[in-house]
This record gives structure tokens, C-alpha cells and sequence, in this order.
DNA sequence: AATCGCGTTCAAACCGCTTTGAATGACCCC
DNA sequence: GGGGTCATTCAAAGCGGTTTGAACGCGATT
């Protein structure tokens, strides 16, 4: 059934069944019911690639997903980012379009989203400093919401990111508190800009305390429960090694638990763990009690804020660049106590 | 650039441009080539949401994704199985379209990619027994390929899925081997209809030693860090604990393995444990050495291999449904070890 | 010379909607 | 009664491609 045929059976022009169905005000009221009763009864829907092609909008996001050619990591916080923006996207009519792409391609595949016309938006993720695909968008006139930031990129563009510098400086006041003295990073990849970001909060925090940060008991790593458990060893192993130790995700806190087991330390008491926790919704952080003191910030509910703030940049609603800070909350679990050094 | 421009620039009618860029037969190589360059030249891409409309193909693949309203589980597989089928799709030009959807609604969802016409086939995730999407999506015409497999279900359909039966059944013949007898189940939940099989497995291998299945360490819970922490303590508490675990997941592993440091015993030592381990790429078993001992099947190639398999469907290369079932390696780490009791 | 076939090109219809601009008729006012 | 306003409806022209059926030029056939 498409809109001809519907017309026809109510003895109407296509004109006002379209109009009626889609809100007009020039349709008389008594017409206006008898199209949505037909439209129910013969169950029509509009096609979907006609309402595109004679709107000229796409009515629908892209989220390219780089695949690092090398590392082959698929990021595991993205199931839960687009879960959330997901919701966003169905409520408000919008098809969410995937496109996996190895990293060395993204230009192209941006290039063509836009000549082609397949989508109105794009989420970008994981930015690096001074992205370059933020200008790039910005060049094409493509409707765009980064989820994270890019320090060190010019021109303004909109963004939903969690206050990462605040929430490792704030774990690592905690630990200090708890008279922690040498304590250890283990961060993601620094050329993801959150990484830098919250290296910073955790020096800032020494810094202020007068104490300095050391290398050896920094590392930048890609975030797995292997790469966890081999700089827990390493650092454990250090002639001075750290009392505590704050690590950017919770599969790391996985592998240093692993790592600190194996080497007959209890996790709180001798040695005491933060991770950040994303909330992901397959890898709860304990049930009633936390495992791991975590600083914690739900990435499927950044997945609704970005794709809210896409959907009011595409529809015009506003016009300025958005930009949301999440704070991430800092909770207690059993994974810190006090300093015996 | 739209087709009509580079026509007139070319001084030829957009039919024969059209031709040319399609691959026709019918038009002189001379005229293709001239074609060719030009639209190189101008950068010319057809405009996709055209195609779609005078094509009636979408060139587009779904993905519904429910989302329990209860349970809020994103499935974990989920971001490595899109991984693998992204490859495949822009390969041969298919956009991927993932619907978020509220479980209680999927057949509506489905029902309005056939009526919008938004897809040509799906990709039906995480099916239970006596799925009832399954003749929902034969009925309505869409072809589709099943992630897995749905007992009792009676009309054909094409799946990939892995031998989850013989996986559990040679990782249970193998803790058997090394002499265990008293060996825990820490299942799925058994509505999906893998979980059903991979208990199927692990009661044929206790049965063809004669030993009878004990339900009081079977367990089928959501597949979760924080619930394999909860079953090992509950297993291991009883008069007559399991010498040995199975588990379905890695993540459940790692809960296990946290209860049992919890209760001083050493994974492989005291306590054997496998897992399912579907190779994912951000949660990578061990590095050199795999920490657990694992039935290990990637699901990132089952995905590469559904793709595949829907767009033959779709293009029609192929007519009668299709099956694949991929075997799982049994591989062994350091998480198992002869029985000590 | 008329006919045929072949290779190549084109005009126009079509896909199923939206949207512009015009038409219709009822009603009101002077 | 003529003109103006207003509410309602419609015909037709897009949107940017694909595809059908016809046309054209030219060498080969009879």
C-alpha cells in the first residue's frame, strides 16, 4: 500500500493524504481523521526511501567506528554508547548507521557520507589531540557531536565529554588522603585525548601535595586485562614499588587484581586500586557493594546526551556549538584503604 | 555534481552516463572512459538515497538489538560481532543499520523495515527456543540470517552458530579427564537457546561416565562478573563443593575468579575452572599463555561469516537457507589441573 | 536499393513521496 | 451583485537516480 493507492480509496489527492498524515494545518479536521483511520486499517506506511530522497534528508546518524589496522581493538565502551544513543534515535525517527572502518580510510568514508547523502550527522569517537577529522568535518558542513574533546583543535565544534581531569585528580586525592604516597597509572593510549586528560588530573593532584610524578610507575597502554596485569607486575616489582594504584578502566582493575593475587597481596588492603568505572551494563562494578572504588560515569547516558545534542543541531534548533561536562561521581568500594607503608 | 550536471558536461544523456558508471555492456569503451574520467574529475557520487528509491533495493542490512527492559544487558559479543559483519558490509557496499529497540516491540520494528522498506535483510541476535521472531521474519519475507540457533523451530532458516553442545561436552570430557568429578555449571540464561545446548553438552559428557547431573552446581543467571562471584560462593560453600567449574563466559570467569581468591583458593590449583571464550577483542585471554582454559570460538568471524551469508541470500546467489557451524578449539592455560580431592 | 542487424545513444517513464502554486467554493461585506 | 477572504483541495513539478522502448547511423546481406 503507498500513498496513491491510499489516496485513491479515500477519493483524495495524494497531496492532502500526505498532508493530513503529517500534520498540515490546512486539512480540514473531519478529513484529517478519516486518512489516519484508512492509513491504520490498510496499515500504511510511507516508504521510508522516498520520504528521503524527496526531503533531501536522510533521516539518519553515522557512527564510523575506526578499526585500528594494527591493534585490532574494537572499543568496548561503544556497545554501551550507542545503546544509549540508540534510544535517542528511535524515539526521534532517526536510523543509526554503523560503518566500520579501517582507521587509515576515515576521510574517504566522510567524504562520501556527505557526497552521497547518507546520513545527516555524524558521532565521532574516540578523538585524539588535535584531531584531525574535527577540521575535516567542519570543512564538509557535516553535522557533527564528538564524544570526548580534542585538545589543541581550533576551530569550535560541539562535544559531550565526562570532567576526566577532575575525576582522576580527585581519585588521587583520595589516595592520598588515605596517606598514599607512590601511586601508580595505569592509563589508556595517549594519543586518545581522556588519556591525557586524566594524567594531568593525577599530576596536578601530587602537585599540589608537593609530590612528583615518577615514570616508572606511569604507563600508557592499550586498556585490556592483560596489559593490567603485566604493568602491575612490573611496578610491583620496583625496588620502591606504589601502595596504590589508579588505572583508567575497570578490565585493567581485572588484571591487576589478577596480577596482585598472584603475588599473594590482597587488593584493599595491601595495596589499594581506583579504576574508572564507564557503568557498562555487562560489567557491573559488584552488585550491592562496588568492588573497585571507582570514579564512575555512565557512557550510555553520554550516549544520550550526544545523540540529543546531534538531533537539535541537524533539526536547526540550535545553532551555537553545544558542549556538555559530566562529572564523574567518585565511589567507595572495597578496593582502597589506609596507607600501612 | 548529480548525475544530470556531469551529463551535460559530458555533452551525453544521463542514461548512457548512468551506463557507463554501472558497468553496461552497452556502451562504447570510448564513452566509458570519457565517463569514467569525468566523474572522477568532478567527483562525482551517485546519490545514494536516488539509488535506493529507483533501485527498490536499501543496500542496507539490519541489526535489532533488543534491549531487555528488565535486565538492561547490552550483550557483550554484540560490539565484535558488528565488527566482524561491518567488514563485510562495506565491502560490497551495504550500509548497517542497528535498531535499539525495547524487547516487548521487536515485532513492530520488524514489521516497519519490511512496510518502510529501510532494509533488505537482517541479522536476528541472541535467539531463544521456539524463537517466535523467526516465523515473524519468514512470514513477512524478510531474508534474514540467525546469530545461533532455535531449537524447535519449524520452519527452515539460515544460521551461523557455534557447536556450543560438543564445545561443553569436550571441555567437560576433559576436566574428567584430569580426574574431576564434581564439576559446576555456571550457565547462561537457559531462555537463549545456547545456553540450552551448552548445558546439553556438559550432562551428555557427565552421563557417558555415569555420573548424574547435580542441579545444586548448575546454575543460569545473566552472564555477568559480579553473578559468577555470587554462584562460586554459593557453590563453594556447599557440604560437597565442585572440584571444577565450566563457565560460559569469560566474564563470568573472572568472577569466579575473584570468589575464589576471596576464599584463598588458587584458580588451576585448587579449583579448575573453563571458560567460553569468544575471542573478543578488547577482553583477549591472557597474552602468550591464556589465563583461562577455554573453548574458544571467535565471534567476530561469526559475524564476517553471517554477513556473508545474508548478502548471498539477498542477491539471490543462493536460494535454500543456509547453516554454518563453526567448531570451538579447546585450548588449554593455566586455569585447570588434575583433581586433588 | 531495400532490408537487416548491430552497436550505441537517447527521450521519457518511473520509483513514492513532498511541496509549490493554482483552483474551488463557501461565506461575508459593502 | 461584485469583490475579497478564507478554508480546503488538487494538479503538477520536483527529488536524482534507473530502466524501458525507441531511434539513429552504418556496414553487411540479399
Amino acid at each position: 500500500m503507498n500513498l496513491k493507492e491510499l489516496a485513491r480509496k479515500l477519493d483524495l489527492s495524494p497531496t492532502t493524504v500526505s498532508r493530513a498524515l503529517n500534520g498540515y494545518p490546512e486539512v480540514n479536521e473531519a478529513t484529517r481523521e478519516r486518512v489516519a483511520a484508512a492509513a491504520k486499517r490498510y496499515n500504511y506506511k510511507p516508504n521510508t526511501r522516498a520520504i528521503r530522497l524527496a526531503t533531501g534528508r536522510a533521516m539518519a546518524v553515522g557512527h564510523v567506528i575506526p578499526v585500528a589496522t594494527r591493534h585490532e581493538i574494537v572499543n568496548p565502551v561503544f556497545a554501551d554508547f550507542i545503546a544509549g544513543a540508540g534510544e535517542v534515535y528511535s524515539r526521534n525517527g532517526y536510523d543509526m548507521l554503523l560503518s566500520i572502518v579501517p582507521d587509515d580510510n576515515e576521510e574517504r568514508v566522510y567524504r562520501e557520507l556527505k557526497s552521497r547523502g547518507t546520513v545527516d550527522g555524524v558521532i565521532l569517537h574516540a578523538p585524539n589531540t588535535e584531531d584531525p577529522r574535527i577540521p575535516l568535518l567542519v570543512e564538509l558542513g557535516i553535522p557533527f557531536v564528538v564524544h570526548g574533546r580534542a585538545t589543541g583543535t581550533a576551530p569550535p565544534y560541539s562535544w559531550v565529554d565526562v570532567n576526566n581531569r577532575r575525576a582522576f585528580l580527585r581519585a588521587t586525592e583520595f589516595l592520598l588522603d588515605l596517606g598514599h604516597r607512590r601511586i601508580g597509572l595505569l592509563n589508556g593510549l595517549e594519543k586518545m585525548d581522556f588519556a591525557i586528560r586524566r594524567r594531568t588530573g593525577y599530576e596536578d593532584a601530587l602537585a599540589s601535595r608537593g609530590i612528583p610524578a615518577d615514570p616508572e610507575i606511569m604507563v600508557s597502554e592499550e586498556m585490556t586485562e592483560a596489559a593490567g596485569y603485566r604493568a602491575t607486575r612490573a611496578m610491583m616489582a620496583l625496588p620502591n614499588p606504589p601502595t596504590a594504584l589508579l588505572a583508567s578502566s575497570i578490565i585493567i582493575g581485572f588484571g591487576i587484581r589478577r596480577a596482585l593475587e598472584d603475588m599473594g597481596l590482597a587488593m584493599g588492603r595491601d595495596v589499594s586500586v581506583i579504576v574508572h568505572d564507564d557503568d557498562l551494563s555487562y560489567m557491573r562494578n559488584g552488585e550491592d557493594v562496588p568492588v573497585f572504588t571507582a570514579t564512575r560515569s555512565s557512557v550510555r547516558e553520554a550516549g544520550r546526551r550526544a545523540a540529543d545534542m546531534l538531533i537539535s543541531i541537524i533539526t536547526g534548533k540550535v545553532l551555537a556549538p553545544q558542549e556538555q561536562l559530566l562529572e564523574a561521581e567518585l565511589i567507595i568500594g572495597q578496593s582502597t584503604g589506609p596507607c600501612k607503608g
